[in-house]
DNA sequence: TACGGTTTGTTTAGTCCTGAACTAAGGGGA
DNA sequence: TCCCCTTAGTTCAGGACTAAACAAACCGTA
């Protein structure tokens, strides 16, 4: 009982987020990571332990001073879903509230199906029943293409097909739980930030590499979105005066030399895999030490690394982040990449890191997931109505989502 | 007597420079623009006319319901000193609260002078000292380079000849003052967002052509300035494999196409103007209808076209505004420019709007001059301690600056 | 001309948060 | 061992701000 009429629920899941990130920590610590008066922490953290969502934890070792005592999340308080769509199938992935994966699955699924958002309903209910009991915060969707806003969530997607499909609100109104939809790139860069080198960096690029090549931009510890959802489309940056033509109409686009596609069309031509053979083909032959293959990923390295130099010049970021399928054959990349991204950049920042981090899987569903894990740290309203829905599960433990069109947000009442 | 002992001076400041940058305003209307309840309005406003900052104007007439008592800045409240420092001299400009210019001067300086930084101090304390009896806020100094921090103001430029110049730490010794220092461009972009077409768009590039080529960038109404103050150089892009060698060491880099020095060398090469002859040549000749000449604009309107249409796929901005001494050539430009630009984007994008500024010799050292004006709306601190004592002495029509290192920020009582 | 609709501005009660002073609990040096 | 230093956490008075109700001033319209 008494519960004391919610505080201010901005700063309660703030608490909850930083420790679900950074793990369990004193209250002057939350004070100061925070930007609240130590004094404020007293009285938030009070009501969370009596809540039940957080607890005390053992003594810390002094360092000169009174000793800390840490406090940890319940580790029951939450559980988060992240979904990756793909043209050919989606990966789901269950997420305790300390970003740990829970759960996985992989289905097959057709996107350009006309039936595709009934079936995506249908899976994602299956996959959610599946779970664990304790609260489900949300749901966050990644696609490779245009968001219009993570709390809307209407995509625009070459890749899938889609025009204008409205994920978000169908979604939001079959499942009746909120749902943030983002760019995959984009919300591969808000798990980095909380989770990954981005938490020790303020300004940094997330660039991906595979069947495409994309990137996120993160400044002062906010991901670009720009003016329609669609930052970051570093694939379509012209390189070349010719070339073949892109998928966007374009000639000369970066993606159309680095892209998969454009990796195997090149092989091609120089007779280095046989005319119907494909990227499989190309990595083996890399991997086995056939210079003509190792010198396609080499010219694709040099490439990339030009242009990554480019948006090092105009962003002057902190670190360059690279992921994605393609980072197996970074190897054969870093020939090429290396000195033509060095010698481009002016001499101050020639030292500039390059983490080239290993992929697994689900990571981009991981990704989706921590949309929903992030939200108490969206101080500029990102997720909007919908980040507004988790925070409220998330620090009452229940909370009705809200039904479809700006649905009311009422506050529910204890469970 | 009587002085309430200051409020939130954040938001008193932020009234005071609301109604600089958009004219008279309602209580209601500021309310609404600064996120803040009519009813703190109601207090702060009846403080700022206690305090004789602002005064109620006639009414307006009625949109429907009661109508509006406006209220508009007492002119006297202060003013503020831009400076324009090139290599060769520096610009000075003196502009009200409104931003209105009042006094220009212009100086012969040499940048690369070992004593010029006594220099600088002398024409700016007679540049002060021939102005206006109203308070002076502070100074702003824009400069052709990277600049730390704005509340701090160490200076590296190669146009300058400037290593860890400590322009910052000495005008504010000298002068007593609150000094911002930030790289040129930037200045200009925080101009735009005051007073140019940035008041109507959240992100946005600004590009500036002529000796070298620049830009800023705007996302979400704020500067980006980069790791260590270099964001925007985007004339070290490298567009081609092959080509002169930079001044940053690098090959191919935009600006050495599209700079000014690129021009006249491509011109001579191609005998357009003679062996000694420079811009202005090339700029006759093209403007009496040479096709050469022409074509020497319209190269680099190609280059650069394809260029920007990289940076609107990574950072899909809502505008773009080109300005700088090279405008007045933008009609040659243009011809490569925009079938260069267009083709390169993506069909969603094509329609991006590129606004071309008509340029004034003040331009420069306005934009510095807005620094100041602009240190209200500085939300996140960019200015840092100086922007605090701008704040003060705007609210309290007095304050002292700090002197040199870490100056206690105290009061200062009344005049 | 009475009445609802609309927008502006003010008052009041109460919430959120901070600053300052304080207690608590350790370490290390003379 | 005593004293000073440092860090952690709490209490309390008070300031900034808001929500909600209300008053003011205009518009239409029936």
């Amino acid at each position: 009982m008494s519960r004391p009429m919610a505080r201010s629920d901005v700063n309660r899941s703030a608490i909850l987020a930083h420790l679900g990130a950074h793990g369990p920590a004193s209250r002057a610590e939350l004070a100061r990571a925070l930007a609240v008066s130590p004094a404020l922490m007293t009285q938030l953290t009070k009501d969370l332990i009596a809540d039940g969502l957080i607890s005390e934890r053992e003594q810390q070792a002094s360092q000169g001073g009174r000793p800390a005592r840490m406090l940890g999340l319940v580790a029951e308080a939450g559980r988060a879903v992240g979904v990756k769509v793909a043209a050919d199938h989606v990966a789901f992935v269950e997420v305790g509230i300390d970003g740990g994966v829970v759960r996985t699955a992989s289905e097959p699924f057709e996107a350009a199906s006309t039936t595709m958002l009934t079936e995506l309903v249908g899976l994602l209910r299956r996959f959610i029943d599946g779970g664990a009991d304790t609260p489900l915060l949300g749901i966050g969707v990644g696609v490779p293409g245009e968001v219009d806003a993570q709390a809307s969530g209407v995509v625009n997607s070459t890749q899938l097909g889609w025009r204008n499909a409205p994920i978000g609100d169908t979604l939001r109104r079959e499942l009746r739980m909120p749902v943030l939809v983002e760019n995959n790139v984009n919300a591969l860069a808000m798990a980095e930030r909380l989770y990954g080198l981005g938490q020790r960096h303020r300004s940094f690029l997330v660039v991906t590499i595979g069947t495409g090549v994309g990137a996120a931009i993160v400044i002062d510890g906010l991901v670009v979105r720009g003016t329609s959802g669609g930052a970051g489309e570093i694939g379509h940056i012209p390189v070349r005066e010719t070339g073949p033509v892109c998928s966007c109409g374009g000639i000369g686009c970066l993606e159309t030399f680095v892209g998969e596609a454009g990796l195997v069309r090149t092989a091609r031509e120089r007779g280095v895999i046989g005319a119907s053979a494909g990227i499989a083909a190309l990595r083996s032959a890399a991997a086995s030490g056939d210079a003509a293959a190792v010198a396609v990923f080499e010219e694709a390295g040099h490439l990339l690394g030009r242009t990554l130099a480019g948006l090092v010049h105009a962003l002057d970021p902190e670190i360059i982040i690279v992921l994605g399928e393609g980072t197996a054959d970074w190897e054969h990349w870093s020939f090429g990449f290396e000195p033509a991204f060095r010698a481009a950049l002016m001499a101050s920042r020639r030292g500039l890191p390059v983490a080239v981090e290993s992929w697994q899987d689900d990571s981009w569903a991981q990704g989706a997931a921590t949309l929903v894990l992030a939200t108490p740290f969206d101080a500029e309203g990102l997720a909007g109505e919908q980040g507004d829905l988790v925070r409220q599960r998330l620090v009452t433990q229940a909370g009705v989502a809200g039904d479809g069109a700006s649905g009311s947000a009422s506050p529910g009442g204890a469970r």
